[in-house]
DNA sequence: ATTACATGAATGAATAGTCATTCATAAAAT
DNA sequence: ATTTTATGAATGACTATTCATTCATGTAAT
């Protein structure tokens, strides 16, 4: 049986695709788990149900995983922000939307939440590849949203969006941190969005002209 | 030659004392350049003049070294912190005396910056041990702050304390993150310390009533 | 249709190296 | 002389990575 017509390289690639796909999603679950320096191999792929060596045929080392799972991951939340997004053209929006969409995303993928601590604060340290690239895409989304405000008039010009889409990030990270570790109280994800947006829009003082909307 | 009487203990107290917070430095020193990890106990023991077996009689491992210079780092900030703060009574200048504080702490001693980071977002996920008492203890002073402002009714009361602190100390912790990482053009102290304060007092939003303090 | 050969993805045991920790010994102190 | 403190080489456990081998699948020959 002759067969090499597109559809079986199709199958093919389909097959390795999964393999790899599965190793990230298992490497994340693992690394969210145990940390990167805890995390083993094996303990991969166990969970990917491969073998160790099998590992090596789709990424080059360890640190290679962790710096796909984090792009990867990373990536898919960007795709899904600028979705949601979409041709929103109020900034107040814009930034209910990012917000309430970061904190959704990490609620609902634990895992991802803590790999994207780990990458950012642990690693770089040893590997100076700064190919970060998905990440500063996702936090200059933030600058974006404070520039455009600026340019209608909402939002204060005096704010450098540089610093604040650091603030912002930081704020919402270290809210979902708590949040994962539950080391507190639980609060809703609306009553934590909520606070953080007024936090950040309206500021914490008493306003004297203080009315709904 | 029989000595036991205070002065004798209080040598040795010295001594060991020295040797201790010797090594503690050190450790601080170590483990932020190359995160807890990867860093070597003979590097510490170098960097502290000391034999690897020594560090031993004062911890009782690496993750006991760590913890130790965790819990005794932000144990100082926190001194310094409540002995900044004094008496002061106005809630606004109390966050302003806080902010500034941290950043210039953060700044000061980029190799704390750093353990903080490790610490708190690495390591207690492998040994369960929560004896972050001091940690809690920092992060609390923020939220005194706020229900002290609710109080005087300059701070709004739907803030909830136990959320803005996490959110505040969140965004102090990226920006002096990024800043000893140098990722980003460098903004002076000052400047960061105005926008962390006037983002989270005022907000972002232009108000129609912004007259100068 | 059946058999023989080729391919390369997948395997997992073995390798090779790394370090945290220990401990026999030495130095200092009393 | 005895006890306390310090040393650093040796130990032993641990794991990322490799690589010789397997095996399922595809191809060619008859």
């Amino acid at each position: 049986m002759i067969s090499l017509f597109p559809f079986d390289l199709f199958i093919l690639a389909m097959k390795a695709e999964n393999k790899h796909s599965k190793i990230i999603s298992a490497a994340t679950k693992v690394f969210a788990k145990k940390g990167f320096f805890t995390a083993r191999i094996s303990d991969i792929a166990k969970e990917a149900k491969v073998a160790d060596g099998t590992i090596y045929l789709y990424f080059n080392n360890k640190y290679d995983i962790l710096l796909s799972v984090f792009e990867e991951e990373v990536g898919k939340i960007v795709t899904k922000t600028e979705k949601l997004l979409g041709d929103e053209e109020d900034p107040k929006k814009m930034l209910e939307i990012y917000t309430t969409q970061h904190l959704m995303a990490m609620k609902k993928n634990k895992n991802l939440a803590e790999v994207i601590q780990i990458e950012l604060r642990q690693t770089n340290k040893v590997i100076k590849d700064y190919r970060n690239n998905k990440f500063n895409e996702y936090i200059g989304i933030i600058a974006n949203i404070i520039k455009k405000g600026q340019q209608t008039g909402i939002y204060k010009s005096n704010i450098k969006p540089d610093i604040a889409k650091r603030v912002y990030f930081g704020a919402l990270d270290e809210v979902s941190r708590v949040w994962n570790a539950s080391l507190e109280t639980h609060y809703t994800l609306e009553e934590i969005s909520d606070q953080v947006l007024s936090m950040f829009l309206a500021g914490i003082l008493q306003q004297p002209d203080d009315s709904p909307e």
